[in-house]
RNA sequence: GCGCGGUUAGCUCAGUGGUAGAGCAUUUGCUUCACACGCAAGGGGUCGCAGGUUCAAACCCUGCACCGCGCACCA
């Protein structure tokens, strides 16, 4: 670095490092190695994908946990990948088709559709990778991996067989949670409860009699004939509330409480169904049954019962062995059982034919409106279908394990109430199901042949077998990515050094669908889970990871979530060319504290910039003044603010050090922040000053060997946070060359952390508490001093002269400090000074300082200033009169701790010194 | 309905019993020889509300309000 231009470029800095890592393959883990391991899987995005500002941050910080490691001597496996993420990827794919062939996947059948998804992937699956890159991410890209690379597919189909051996996994036919846009089953998971604005429609039925004229109640629908003649119309109507009038003609039961008063008695009779209209009364009645299920404080306390289209309801028709009839479509438009009118409608548009009906047939009693929470597809963003269907399910398997690990606190949540929605979650879980209706992704190696059914490996032998169409739920196979990734089922060397992995790193939103089924497939496939059977790996505890860091969920800046069709998301990429990598990840960390959302604004990038820049200034600085690079300090040398600055940057490495191994990086970030903005740069480079500006070379020498000191510790501290500009300056500051190549010579990745200064190198140095007490009385006193001069008004670049009646006795070079922070001219030490008349006085801790003006104040400044004095003064006797009336009170004198008390009266003593001052100043004004 | 967070300066947030803090924004003054992506000095808060414990509460306890999140088969 023979010039350092003025302002920061990140531009120049950020690819030349990036290619010099890999180049010296920096961030490739080496399972041999005899170093302690640090590991952290990435939480993969989808291939498909673009790097968003949730991205940014998780990743982050991945980042700075795996460079921290590096530096902490361990040898680090960050292993990176793409998830191939299965309806998000087809429909990609299926709208590009759509747009620019007006084809559909049908057109084209699976075994072509599925190439055309390959080429996308291969079109735009490193796109986020490169992004990655960008960032600075110290991924080991020599592993990276992808949950349809035919090692990993053939994971994924091993766990398969496994757990359909053990009984696990079983197919049947059940309520599953439909999605008709996407045509496919989800997960309870996959399903988002949301608040919907509706009607609650009343309806009447009447109450027929008929007793003996309905075949048995579980028979299909076309078989439950009464014979015209037979069915006694009574005087009895019911009312009964829905929602959904258009599942009406899928209705086989009325429920009602059998400890209601007022319909128990109906129970055994039938009411006639209203719809579909057109059908004959007779095969339309419909059985009123009685269900515990029924709450009668709700709507009218009858309950229509459409069991093919209601959870609850199908439970209910089981309890009774209702009939189901289907009416509705798998892409929810309403099929021919529904009745005429209905048939071939949208479920909603069908909704208002219904209630149009209804309202004809006279039935209607009101609508009212009716807010009712209703289940979204998280995918696509329409309201759920419950539906009957044939599906894969799997019993989650390792359950007691998985609870106990964070229960026990083996395995630790940051932030921990993360343990307790994990904990509620296990404990109510239902079977999982796995298969999807979809034809990206892992295919369910399950074969067919008539009544046969095979599950294995491979396809069986012999002709005549299909395979089942459908394939797994993309976190089926995610679930298995701590291991799968690292070369499993068999027992490799990586797996072997770096399982189970140190840290992982995502956002609770996967809490259930990613973080809980890695725990339980962890045990389930590496451990000796109760449930697992003989192993290759029987991991005394086969966790997937022991820290689990759950990241807020980055808003804008009016608290909405980031999303593509508010627009409001930042692209991280366009952040990176205006501000750079580092000050992107700089602002982010800042502004995330643990546990909260991140409300993101541009500023902080800026901030991270300016921050950056002031980094860049502050060893530009240190170039400036030339001479021989880290030097050795002579203790003998060191001036009271050398001694300062050394115990600062003391108390930062144990801040830091401390903040990240709670994963508080706002908080590392903020003491990295203070520290070399308001400590080292305010402070020190501008008290350093007295000394360059001087002619003493023994004392610039040995300043110039502690800012080396200084600066190349805070560099490293600095580089897991902003990694490409701290190794620019590694290099070129020169601080790379003394050190062994391993250990940052090369590269500042493999520098040592810095330790904080022990008790030994502190005596050493000298550091005292004293040392420190005097820099901050110091470093008051200039401020005092320049406030005086800013009362004066007088430019911060106008020479002034002071005087000093000290208290206490100072070293001369002190003064000099004093006098250059001051832009004085002089500042002369004086016991006996006394004060012309309108000279501005401040009481320190170091003595009065005066600032005489001889008389060059006009009038109107001179009143302005007394009313400041005045409202100072005020304030202070406010608080002595709070100090005073505390140490008035016997309790508190009695009851206090002994230091409490004593700093009390201390305290009272400072403020009165201060209000004798002050009052002295005010009557000087007069 | 149950559970979990939050409520402190205009904004975003630190602060777990003893003098209310930071960054941004704002005011004023500075083209001071590292940095205007900067320097210096200010102004600004009855710590959501009500009780309680304590000599002492932003902090501990109880209740309430509002905001957010998770879970839950009220049609």
């Amino acid at each position: 670095m023979s010039e350092l231009s003025k302002a920061y470029e990140p531009q120049s800095v950020e690819d030349k490092w990036y290619a010099f890592w890999l180049e010296q393959g920096c961030f490739t883990a080496n399972p041999a190695s005899a170093k302690p391991a640090y590991s952290i899987v990435i939480p993969p995005p989808n291939v498909t994908g673009m790097l968003h500002m949730g991205h940014v941050l998780n990743n982050a910080i991945q980042d700075i946990l795996s460079r921290k490691a590096r530096m902490d001597g361990k040898e680090v496996l960050w292993l990176p990948g793409t998830d191939h993420a299965g309806i998000a990827t087809q429909v990609m794919v299926e709208k590009q088709l759509k747009k620019e062939e007006k084809k559909s996947r049908h057109d084209l059948g699976r075994e072509e559709f599925l190439k055309r998804v390959w080429v996308w992937k291969e079109k735009h699956g490193d796109i986020i990778i490169n992004q990655l890159k960008k960032l600075g991410c110290s991924c080991d890209w020599t592993r990276e991996r992808f949950t349809m690379d035919p090692d990993y597919s053939r994971c994924v189909q091993k766990v398969f067989v496994e757990l359909y051996k053990k009984g696990l996994i079983y197919r049947g036919k059940r309520m599953v949670n439909w999605c008709p846009v996407s045509q496919t089953a989800l997960s309870d998971e996959e399903v988002e409860m949301k608040p919907q604005k509706g009607f609650l429609y009343h309806f009447k039925v009447q109450v027929a009699d008929c007793s003996g004229a309905v075949s048995a109640p579980n028979s299909a629908v076309t078989d439950r004939r009464c014979i015209e003649g037979d069915i006694k119309l009574t005087d009895t109507w019911l009312t009964i509330a829905t929602t959904r009038p258009e599942t009406i003609p899928g209705d086989t039961a009325v429920a009602v409480n059998p400890k209601d008063p007022r319909y128990a008695h109906l129970i055994g009779k039938h009411i006639v169904r209203p719809l579909p209209a057109e059908l004959p009364q007779g095969q339309k009645l419909i059985p009123i049954i009685g269900d515990e299920h029924v709450d009668f404080e709700f709507g009218t306390g009858v309950l229509k019962v459409t069991p093919a289209h209601d959870k609850a309801d199908f439970d209910i028709g089981a309890r009774h062995k209702l009939p189901l009839i289907e009416v509705i479509n798998a892409d929810g438009t309403m099929n021919a059982l529904a009745g005429g009118p209905l048939a071939g409608l949208d479920r909603f548009k069908a909704r208002k034919v219904a209630v149009e009906i209804l309202t004809e047939q006279g039935v209607m009693i009101e609508s009212k409106p009716y807010e009712n929470n209703v289940g979204f597809s998280q995918r696509a963003d329409v309201p759920i279908e419950p539906r009957l269907s044939e599906q894969w399910f799997l019993k989650y398997p390792a359950v007691p394990e998985s609870k106990a690990c964070v229960a026990e606190g083996r395995m630790k949540f940051h932030p921990d109430r993360w343990a307790k929605v994990y904990d509620h979650w296990l404990t109510n879980i239902q079977d999982w199901c796995i298969s999807r209706q979809l034809w990206w992704g892992h295919r369910i190696p399950v074969w067919y042949r008539g009544e046969e059914i095979h599950c294995g490996l491979e396809a069986p032998a012999g002709s005549g077998w299909t395979q089942d169409a459908d394939v797994l739920d993309t976190w089926f196979s995610s679930w298995l990515w701590p291991f799968a990734t690292m070369g499993w089922p068999e027992p490799t060397e990586t797996l072997k050094k770096f399982y189970p992995t140190t840290d992982l790193v995502t956002g609770p939103d996967i809490i259930f669908f990613w973080v809980a089924r890695m725990i339980m497939a962890g045990y389930e496939f590496m451990g000796e889970a109760e449930s697992a059977g003989p192993k290759k790996f029987a991991l005394p505890d086969a966790m997937p990871f022991q820290n689990v860091y759950f990241t807020g969920i980055i808003r804008d800046k009016q608290g909405r979530k980031m999303s593509k069709t508010l627009g409001n998301s930042p692209d991280p990429l366009d952040l990176i060319a205006r501000y750079g990598a580092d000050a992107l990840r700089f602002g982010t960390m800042r502004s995330a504290p643990l546990g909260q959302d991140v409300l993101f604004d541009e500023k902080d990038v800026e901030l991270g910039r300016n921050f950056c820049n002031k980094l860049w200034n502050a060893c530009r600085f240190r170039q400036m003044q030339g001479g021989e690079v880290q030097g050795e300090i002579d203790p003998a040398l060191l001036s009271n603010d050398d001694q300062w600055i050394l115990l600062k940057l003391d108390t930062a490495i144990r801040e830091v050090t401390l903040a990240l191994n709670e994963y508080k990086f706002s908080e590392a970030t903020g003491a990295l922040y203070r520290f070399f903005w308001s400590e080292y740069c305010d402070w020190y480079v501008e008290a350093s000053k007295a000394v360059f500006f001087g002619d003493d070379a023994a004392r610039k020498a040995n300043t110039l060997a502690v800012i080396d000191f200084v600066l190349s510790h805070a560099v490293r501290l600095f580089h897991p946070f902003v990694p490409f500009i701290t190794e620019e300056l590694w290099h070129g500051m020169g601080y790379a060359t003394d050190m062994p190549a391993n250990q940052g010579g090369t590269t500042i990745l493999f520098a040592p952390w810095p330790m904080p200064l022990d008790e030994e190198i502190k005596a050493h140095y000298g550091l005292t508490d004293d040392s420190l007490k005097l820099a901050d009385a110091k470093y008051g006193l200039v401020t005092q001093g320049r406030n005086l001069r800013r009362e004066a008004n007088l430019s911060t670049g106008k020479k002034i002269s002071c005087v000093l009646k000290p208290t206490r006795e100072l070293a001369p070079h002190d003064i000099a400090v004093i006098r250059v922070l001051l832009n004085a001219e002089a500042v002369e030490v004086a016991a006996d000074y006394q004060p012309a008349k309108g000279t501005l006085t401040a009481r320190t801790e170091l003595g009065e300082l005066y600032l005489p003006l001889e008389g060059l104040r006009s009038p109107e400044e001179l009143d302005a200033e007394k009313i400041r004095v005045a409202r100072e003064l005020e304030k202070i006797e406010a608080e002595i009169a709070k100090v005073e009336q505390k140490l008035a009170n016997p309790n508190f004198t009695q009851k206090v701790p002994a230091a409490v008390l004593q700093e009390h009266s201390q305290r009272l003593a400072e403020w009165r010194a201060k209000r004798d001052s002050v009052k002295a100043a005010l009557e000087a004004l007069n």
